[in-house]
RNA sequence: GCGGGUGUAGCUCAGUGGCAGAGCAUCUGCUUCCCAAGCAGAGGGCCGAGGGUUCGAAUCCCUUCACCCGCUCCA
């Protein structure tokens, strides 16, 4: 089966999406809200299993993970301890002829001096010393050129010159003087608690969900009665102020994360990290991901977020290219340790056997669900010609797809009606599984229809079932059917959705389906 | 925030001063109808908002709002 998704496959996605049900405009009749998307009741239904299948497969199949469910707001120290408060603001500064911006901690700047007679030459700005060094090579007279290598300006840190930038040159275009003094963009939102908006009710919506988690831990670890190594997981909503959102849901403002914090004792740290890379990235090829869309990136030492020793992104080859799903980072300690030094309650770990005392390491798998969500709708969406005519259909999973399985009666005929309905009322009987019914238009069009939406299977009824009292199920990749007694279909449908199409008997099987283009 | 782009039916878009349109989608009816079938019909719009020019504005001008792409990121 080959698929290939070139850009433009970004929009049909988008407007498939709003079409049948998947994500909306946020607040869309007031003219929309910048960067935050609400589910339709499709949408919800592919979140909504998601999150199961994670929850699943990260506490119901292990042994050594418990949830948690912590609010959303949180004492304000909780960030000042955790680092965000300080961490993360950015000052930025902007290029007013090259409209580029850039942050101060990772600009160098050197000032060109003519030692001689001490003159100020100017100023040279780059992202690395070399880059830097280079620079300065033209401002420099002929003579002092030969000496370069022993008066060789050593580049400091833009931040040195926050008070006037205005007399630098821009890192990217070296235009000097087009500088704008250094803006902070804090990345956590504000809100404040109780009816009086003062100072001391000033707290935050939570930036990441971990932190619900590294203040539970005592608690948790006392009343689950677990023992190292073990970890927490949580699902929930999480903001920050992105300065740039985009990409549909991939970067918003509002987002889910699924995290869980692995606590290990110090120096089993390493090992942990590397199992639980593993064991995320198969998670999303478990669900269907395409293996050549799926890649982990280790990250460079200078890109480690401030808590980090080491961190690994799973990554998805997004139209739009190659874009971070989940992080997979070694906190160490450090959570732990400063919660402790700000709270000033014990937060370490006494370990019965050895006999000692010490604050655990943390390995943290931490996706986001709106981006995951989005990674499965791209990687499922596929289009195909049968007869000359495009299918447009989306193959996920039948754990995430949002309906599991449609019953239609071949057409609206009265005699049909009962049958499909008596049909459909067996299907629903349990309440687990989201099933549609549909007798509107013609069977082509209403099998399409569910292919749009992803639906593995359809369960159809003719006129034969009046006699025979079986139906077909239809299926969405192959479009082979099979043919089965009415009293048998709960079971093989759960069958089927459990392990795929190829789980069908064969004997059962009555047509291969429509003939598909070359 | 800066630069660029776009706002017309649920979706994709045409309409550049003279009655607001097309395709698809949706809905209804008919047909023993298995892969977007046929026939007949229907609903759906303050042309993003406000102001101006004009006999007349979706169209020209001003203002404003929103969204998209890029720039810093990291779920």
């Amino acid at each position: 089966m080959t698929r290939s998704l070139d850009p433009v496959d970004m929009d049909k996605i988008v407007s498939l999406c709003k079409r049948r049900g998947f994500i909306f405009q946020s607040s869309e009749i007031y003219g929309g809200l910048g960067s935050v998307w609400d589910y339709g009741p499709l949408g919800a239904e592919l979140k909504r299993n998601l999150k199961d299948a994670w929850w699943r497969a990260n506490v119901y199949a292990r042994d050594d993970v418990v949830g948690l469910d912590a609010a959303i707001l949180m004492h304000p120290q909780t960030w000042v301890a955790s680092g965000h408060v300080e961490t993360f603001a950015d000052p930025l500064v902007e290029c007013q002829n090259c409209n580029q911006r850039f942050r101060p901690d990772q600009v160098l700047v050197s000032e060109v001096t003519d030692i001689q007679n001490n003159r100020l030459l100017g100023y040279a700005s780059g992202f690395n010393r070399e880059e830097v060094l280079s620079k300065s090579r033209p401002l420099l007279p002929k003579r002092m050129l030969v000496m370069f290598q022993a008066t060789a300006p050593e580049p400091k840190p833009f931040q040195d010159y926050l008070g006037n930038t205005s007399k630098l040159p821009c890192p990217f275009c070296d235009t000097v003087g087009q500088l704008t003094d250094p803006r902070m963009f804090n990345l956590m939102l504000k809100t404040f608690l109780g009816p009086v908006e003062d100072t001391a009710s000033l707290t935050y919506l939570r930036p990441e969900t971990a932190q619900g988690i590294f203040v539970n831990f005592q608690n948790v670890l006392t009343t689950s009665r677990k023992k190292l190594p073990f970890g927490i997981a949580q699902t929930g909503k999480a903001f920050r102020n992105e300065i740039t959102p985009g990409n549909f849901t991939f970067r918003t403002r509002e987002f889910e994360q699924m995290e869980i914090e692995f606590f290990v004792r110090p120096g089993a740290d390493d090992d942990w990290l590397t199992r639980w890379v593993n064991d995320r990235f198969h998670w999303y090829l478990s669900l269907g991901i395409r293996q050549e869309n799926l890649r982990t990136r280790r990250h460079a030492k200078d890109e480690l977020a401030h808590y980090a020793k080491d961190c690994y992104d799973i990554e998805y080859h997004f139209p739009w290219g190659w874009a971070e799903l989940e992080g997979i980072a070694n906190r160490t300690d450090f959570d732990l340790r400063r919660h402790a030094q700000f709270s000033g309650k014990d937060l370490s770990y006494y370990d019965d056997e050895a006999k000692e005392r010490f604050y655990p390491y943390v390995i943290e798998p931490s996706g986001g669900v709106d981006r995951a969500a989005l990674a499965f709708l791209v990687d499922a969406y596929d289009e195909e010609q049968i007869r000359s005519e495009t299918r447009t259909l989306l193959r996920l999973h039948p754990d995430l797809a949002p309906v599991k399985a449609a019953v239609l009666p071949l057409s609206r005929n009265e005699r049909l009606l009962p049958k499909a309905k008596e049909v459909y009322a067996l299907l629903r009987e349990q309440g687990a599984r989201n099933i549609d019914y549909d007798d509107a238009q013609s069977i082509g069009r209403r099998y399409r229809r569910q292919d749009e939406l992803g639906t593995p299977f359809c369960v159809t009824i003719d006129f034969q079932s009046l006699d025979d009292n079986a139906v077909t199920i239809r299926d969405r990749d192959s479009l082979e059917q099979l043919r089965l007694p009415i009293p048998q279909l709960p079971v093989l449908l759960a069958e089927l959705l459990n392990h795929g199409w190829s789980a069908a008997p064969a004997h059962l099987k009555v047509t291969t389906g429509p003939p598909k283009d070359a």
